[in-house]
RNA sequence: GGGCGGCUAGCUCAGCUGGUUAGAGCGCCUGCCUUACAAGCAGGAAGUCGGGGGUUCGAGUCCCUCGCUGCCCA
């Protein structure tokens, strides 16, 4: 690349190269280990995988970029990093995909046959499915390509269909009749988990049930029952009243007159019924509601299916076959006030579920399910995290974690899909029995028989992306040839994901890698532990990305920020930083472009600090002056004889590195990316860079060697600097990276260079200190510069009083403070001449010679205003100072602080007032 | 109904196990096209840390209480 940069950094015109160039480059693969391979310490990490149908939203962008951060940070420190990426099949939501698009040919699947239709999925995968991993890798995610994994592959299917047949060995998948989550419009059982609640204003219903005396005939009197959904009488079973009601003790024992149906039902007492609710009574549907259904069990009580799988009335329910259910509820309450049972309808507010996907009212239905048995899963799952094996952060949701792991209920893991894994299980006709087998069954276990037929209902998605912590490294193929990956990379290091799939998949791989890893015994053969046996050492859970106003993003309101729109405006680099440095674990993020103009600003700043170095690298090489580039891609080092700035900047990179790093260990994103911003700009190009284009004299006569010790601490630290940026800005450190070795660089990326760790703990330099001097002093220049008027381009002469011991500090450094102050002079005195405008620290006083009008009353009241914030910090230190309990408890360097402060704020204080005095206030 | 968060500058957020005078980015005000950068430079204003009470030598930080607000589970 040529030095002869663009003013303006533009993103668009490097990252689609860079994009592809890590790609083709195969720059992440993280091969098979071979036997014996020390590759350093393993870092691996799943992606959770996105829908196969998904298109990559800005809470995808978040993920990709925690992960792909701590991913390029451990490559970087040496580490076996692996990034495995992939997408999962998404039963429900790629067979919806795949009927839109039919029924816009005027198909249905159920023309087209299981076999085609599944054809046509694959199909539709191909053309579609890739989307966004494209888009993953147009945003430079740093994973392993060759590794990509679909739940549906072949090698995962024998993992999904032996998880299965162990279970259902082990006696843990059980099939049966209950009530489960049914979508009408999905025509499929959904899990709990795939329910969401929304509360909506219904009515509550109080309909009159006729009783029935001893003679079967009716008494005339009523039992009044209270429901949200009448049109389920057609399938009750029973009344149910308090056992302790005493408004109902005399209808023990009698039954009543089913109205519209004429069914005879009985009124029961149960404990569970509320008399609060309603009237105190309610129908009992066990075929459509799970309380009744459980209800009906403890009562023995009939069940009867009132709907077909699609929510329409069947022959059960009479007349009102085939009607909607909500149709036949407006009926159903008509034809009863018609006859007078309908005693009243109040208002009433009801948690209505809804399918996850479709957004379709969940119908409670009875029907025959496939089920685990998930107790003892989840036990170990407990122990996992209970037993620290697996650790949370943010913390708190671990509490979050076993709450729901502690009252977990059995999984239905059927589906009324054709797209997905198809359960192993062949029903018999003959015997009636069902045969369960690895292997496709072609007669009955049982009895022989081959009339046989495999189930059709295929398994929830989730039961597959639960199993991808094993399953991916080969499970359960492992045999002591093929078990490298497993040993390597089993359990992995991390789960980097959002709080709403916590249960969805992260409870699951708990359960399900706890489980079935156990199946692999440790690489030197001894059982594995529970806490070699967990599918990820540690959760990192990541917060939701808002909107500017704190709003959730969602299509309806329109407010959806799509992060691929948003990199094309500002580069991919600046919406990475501006998301690292806004998250914060466990705090929402407010998506602000205010904030990514900021870092395209501090991209660009980057970019302008390169072309500066470029351009003096190039002046350099015409005066042959060379940097060796051996001396790079190391931990800048300054020797004690070195120029001030070199020494400060370099300490202040060592302390930088660190606080990275240190942040970093804590998936503390947003103080790494701080640390790094407020290095590069605030002491690189805000102080650093100013300072040494004195040293950057290119004139003949000039001190070559000095030029060339200062352009090379420049270059070291700049490189440096872009490996510490790297995980965080990998598109911009890519190309100003491979500028810097100009054609030659020691590897393929900068990413597989080593990251900048700071050799010891870097305790307060003396560069720091006496850096922090002149910083203050240019600072108070600059503002009494400001504060009378002098024009920006004036050089004037300084007079400065300060401590024998600093002067020679200032003196030896003059030129810095001459040029980033604009000072002719410095006068060292030993009073400020009366008049001259001036500024008071406790180090030093200042004032700068210039011809000026004192605006005294303004004056007066700054002064006035400094002296009573100093003469309150005095008083309020020797209030706490004279506390003898303070001197007694509090640390004593903390005393110690308090003091100097205190001594500080006097000694201002009196040169204020001093101050004062001469002014005449 | 049960549980978990949040409330700090105009906005969005940091502030770890209590410890010196509460920070950042953006925004705002003022002055500068100082040849790396106007996506910039320099200077500046701005907070009784949601209210009240308590513990402590010391509270933004711990406890209680109230208010507002968000999320999860049932």
């Amino acid at each position: 690349m040529p030095h002869d940069l663009p003013k303006a950094y533009d993103p668009t015109a490097i990252e689609d190269h860079w994009a592809e160039y890590w790609v083709r480059e195969k720059l992440f693969s993280q091969p098979t280990p071979s036997n014996g391979d020390q590759g350093g310490a393993p870092f691996d990490i799943l992606l959770p995988p996105p829908n196969v149908t998904g298109r990559l939203h800005m809470g995808h962008m978040l993920n990709q970029t925690e992960m792909d951060i701590l991913t390029r940070w451990h490559r970087m420190k040496g580490d076996r990093a692996l990034w495995l990426p992939g997408t999962d099949h998404a039963g429900i939501a790629t067979q919806m995909m795949v009927e839109r698009q039919l029924a816009t040919e005027g198909k249905k699947r159920q023309e087209m046959g299981r076999e085609a239709f599944i054809e046509r999925v694959w199909e539709w995968k191909r053309h579609y499915g890739g989307a966004i991993l494209d888009q993953m890798k147009r945003l430079g995610a740093s994973v392993d390509w060759d590794r990509e994994y679909f739940t549906m592959d072949e090698r995962l299917s024998v993992a999904v269909r032996e998880a299965f047949v162990k279970l259902y060995e082990q006696g843990l998948i059980y099939r049966g009749a209950y009530i489960v989550n049914w979508c009408p419009r999905c025509q499929t059982a959904i899990s709990d988990l795939e329910v969401v609640y929304d509360e909506h204003k219904g009515h509550l219903w109080e309909i009159r049930y006729p009783v029935i005396g001893g003679d079967g005939k009716d008494t005339g009197e009523f039992l009044t029952i209270a429901t949200t959904r009448p049109e389920t009488m057609l399938g009750d079973v029973a009344v149910a009243i308090h056992p302790e009601d005493e408004r109902y003790t005399h209808l023990h024992g009698k039954k009543l007159r089913l109205p519209l149906v004429d069914r005879e039902i009985p009124i029961i007492t149960d404990d569970w019924v509320s008399r609060d609710f309603g009237t105190g009574a309610v129908k009992v549907t066990p075929a459509h509601d799970p309380n009744d259904f459980a209800l009906g069990q403890r009562h023995n009580l009939p069940s009867i299916n009132v709907m077909d799988d699609t929510a329409h009335i069947n022959e059960a329910g009479g007349k009102y076959k085939g009607l909607d259910r909500f149709v036949a509820r407006k009926e159903i309450v008509a034809d009863l006030e018609a006859q007078g049972l309908l005693a009243g309808i109040k208002d009433h507010v009801n948690n209505i579920g809804h399918c996850d996907r479709c957004k379709t009212i969940v119908e409670p239905r009875l029907s025959l399910q496939w089920f685990i048995k998930i107790q003892p899963l989840a036990d170990k799952a407990i122990a996992a995290v209970k037993e620290g094996h697996i650790k949370f952060t943010p913390e708190m949701y671990a509490k979050t974690y076993l709450n729901w792991m502690e009252n977990i209920h059995d999984w239905c893991i059927s589906r009324q899909l054709w797209w997905g894994h198809r359960i192993p299980a062949w029903h018999c006709s003959a015997c009636h029995k069902t045969t369960v087998s690895r292997e496709d069954a072609s007669k009955c276990s049982h009895c022989g028989s081959d009339k046989i037929e495999q189930s059709t209902d295929v398994l929830d998605t989730w039961f597959s992306s639960g199993l991808l912590p094993v399953s991916v490294f080969g499970w359960p193929n492992i045999t002591s040839e093929n078990r490298q990956d497993f040993d390597a990379f089993y359990p992995t290091s991390l789960l980097v994901t959002g709080f709403d799939i916590l249960f969805f998949w992260v409870a699951r791989m708990i359960m399900m890698g706890c489980w079935f890893s156990l199946d692999v015994p440790m690489p030197d053969g001894s059982p594995r532990s529970l806490a070699e046996s967990v599918p990820f050492r540690e959760v990192y859970i990541h917060a939701l990305v808002r909107d500017a106003n704190r709003e959730k993003m969602s299509k309806t309101k329109g407010n959806v920020i799509d992060p691929i729109e948003i990199v094309k405006q500002y580069g991919t680099d600046a919406v990475r930083f501006t998301l690292a440095s806004m998250a914060s674990p466990g705090t929402d993020i407010a998506f602000n472009v205010a904030r990514t103009e900021g870092y395209r600003a501090f991209a660009n700043k980057i970019w302008n600090a390169a072309r500066f170095m470029f351009m003096n690298i190039d002046r350099a090489a015409e005066v042959d002056i060379t940097i060796d580039t051996a001396v790079l891609g190391s931990m800048p080092t300054a020797e004690v004889n070195a120029p001030l700035e070199s020494r400060w900047i370099v300490a202040e990179f060592h302390a930088a590195a660190d606080n990275v790093n240190q942040a970093l260990a804590s998936y503390r994103f947003d103080d790494a990316a701080n640390a790094i911003y407020q290095f590069f700009w605030g002491s690189f190009c805000d102080w650093y860079l100013e300072i040494v284009k004195l040293s950057l004299d290119f004139n003949e006569g000039a001190d070559k060697d000095r030029t060339k010790s200062a352009l090379t601490t420049l270059v070291s630290v700049f490189e440096a600097s872009l490996r510490l940026l790297s995980p965080f800005m990998p598109f911009l450190t890519e190309e100003v990276w491979h500028a810097v070795y100009d054609g030659n660089p020691p590897a393929k990326s900068i990413a597989l260079t080593r990251f900048p760790v700071a050799s010891s703990s870097a305790s307060p330099s003396t560069a720091t200190e006496q850096m922090s001097l002149l910083q203050g002093l240019i600072v108070e220049i600059r503002a009494v510069r400001k504060e009378i008027g002098v024009e920006e381009k004036a050089v004037v002469p300084i007079e400065l009083r300060i401590y024998e011991k600093m002067k020679a500090v200032v003196r030896q450094n003059s030129a810095i403070v001459e040029r980033l102050a604009r000072v002719s002079e410095v006068r060292f005195v030993d009073q400020i001449s009366a008049g001259l405008a001036k500024h008071a620290t406790p180090q030093f006083d200042v004032a700068v010679v210039y011809e000026r009008k004192i605006d005294v009353a303004a004056e007066c009241e700054k002064l006035n205003k400094e002296i009573a914030k100093q003469e309150k910090n005095v008083a309020n230190a020797d209030r706490q100072l004279g506390n003898p309990t303070y001197i007694a408890k509090a640390p004593p360097h903390i005393v110690e602080g308090l003091k100097k402060q205190r001594d500080e704020a006097q000694h201002l204080l009196d040169k204020l007032r001093g101050d004062r005095g001469s002014l005449g206030c």
